[in-house]
DNA sequence: CGAAAACTTGATTAGCATCAAACCAGGTGG
DNA sequence: CCACCTGGTTTGATGCTAATCAAGTTTTCG
């Protein structure tokens, strides 16, 4: 179950949050200016998730978008045996469940794979503000070709060529969900997660990563962070054609 | 070079040909009323695309978007080094290159498999349309997220499983771009471009394909046609669980 | 008709899956 | 606090799948 934050107090209201917001001007409402957020800003939901925990499930009426204002999300689906493959990942600044303004289900499942601050905006909100400001239709659209982009570039980038190779870029790909506060560290799948993101078992995944070790292009910090040694691994991706 | 038809006479001018387009109802223009296709006839293109030919090439501005009224194109993606990945396919009443409304070049290649009748809507004419027909907006949102599924499905339907697996999926999409109008006879790509969906050598598709013409599944009729056994086939991905 | 391209088929090998066993970390309860 | 259990991880041994290398055959097209 998602948690909710405490309810901000009357001298720091979700409308000082929402104009404040550290992410505003690269997610959706950065398009609505500030006088709109006065009327909006008590229908939006700031919330927090643990690793692990739904933000929302494939075929469930998609009744809000989120956006992400910080973390790490998986969108994965899972087939009616059990079979489970990662399509792609979400981070600061991404914006999911757009099928939701459709009226349509989620498409996939939505699951935090770090502590995720996200805002969960009502599609019907969404909608009325829609009809107001064609900039937000249209940033709604650029977001759309951006999740497509993101589906095919995973498709091209990680889900061909050797294992090895497959996992080097997935390196790449985590470099650029990590989040600055933690001092450079990236977030460290569990060798499960790997095998459905890479195609792969997690044996597999398991005995790249020791071979990054002892390379030195990856470092495990704990459990669930690593830090990377971008050179070491530009080289490995280029000597691997 | 996609070719143009011969320009359409007084008699049957462009408008009545808009009008009574096979596809029209379930195209980007089905949203639009009669009195407005008078209006906006004459700046669409009706063309002709041989096998092979370009609709239009990855990194090119996109000036227009594409109509399929007949046929199958495939949407494809080379790398430096000459890899080239096949994302998806697209068939009657699909649009294409949508990605142009948003003044952005084109992310794919977009390739003719067979003969292909289309027509291009120039994007200036597309977002005209839009401010008049807030209809046709959602419309457009509707046909980037069915790309996203459809993009989602071929990485967790073509892209995982044994090769054989992969194979046996891809005839039963194929099967879904079968034209009536050629009697349930189905596409065959060659093996080179069955090997860049299913991400394997042109060899192991040509052996995969002498199996399935063995079991009876698949008869090939010319070069570039099969008749497809759907009872064998759904068999034979049942058992292969 | 001849050359080039596409396709088929065989032999061998590399890469990864599978099966199996140990290992380690975190959490629980005695 | 320690013994224990559980789930994730590492590593090894073995086998299978599909890539690679290599002919040979068929089709296409100028």
């Amino acid at each position: 179950m998602p948690l909710r934050v405490a309810a901000v107090s009357v001298f720091n209201p979700q409308a000082l949050a929402c104009r404040d917001c550290s992410v505003r001007q690269f997610a959706l409402l950065g398009a609505v200016d500030e006088a709109a957020l006065v009327h909006i800003h008590h229908r939006i939901d700031s919330v927090i998730v643990q690793p692990g925990e739904t933000l929302f499930r494939a075929g469930d009426t998609g009744h809000d978008l989120i956006t992400l204002r910080s973390g790490v999300v998986r969108l994965e689906r899972s087939s009616e045996q059990g079979e489970r493959r990662i399509l792609r990942l979400a981070g600061r600044t991404d914006l999911l469940g757009l099928e939701a303004v459709l009226g349509q289900t989620y498409a996939s499942d939505a699951v935090a794979c770090t502590v995720v601050e996200a805002c969960r905006l009502p599609r019907a909100m969404v909608d009325e503000l829609c009809a107001g400001h064609p900039v937000l239709t249209r940033d709604l659209m650029k977001r759309w070709q951006r999740a497509l982009d993101d589906a095919d570039e995973w498709l091209t980038e990680l889900s061909t060529g050797t294992a090895r190779h497959r996992m080097l870029r997935l390196w790449l790909k985590l470099s650029e969900y990590s989040d600055a506060r933690d001092g450079g560290l990236v977030w460290l799948p569990s060798r499960h997660d790997m095998g459905a993101m890479l195609n792969m078992t997690f044996e597999t995944a398991s005995r790249l990563i020791s071979a990054l070790r002892k390379e030195g292009v990856v470092t495990l910090v704990d459990s669930r962070h690593a830090r990377l040694d971008m050179d070491r691994l530009l080289a490995a991706l280029k000597e691997d054609t």
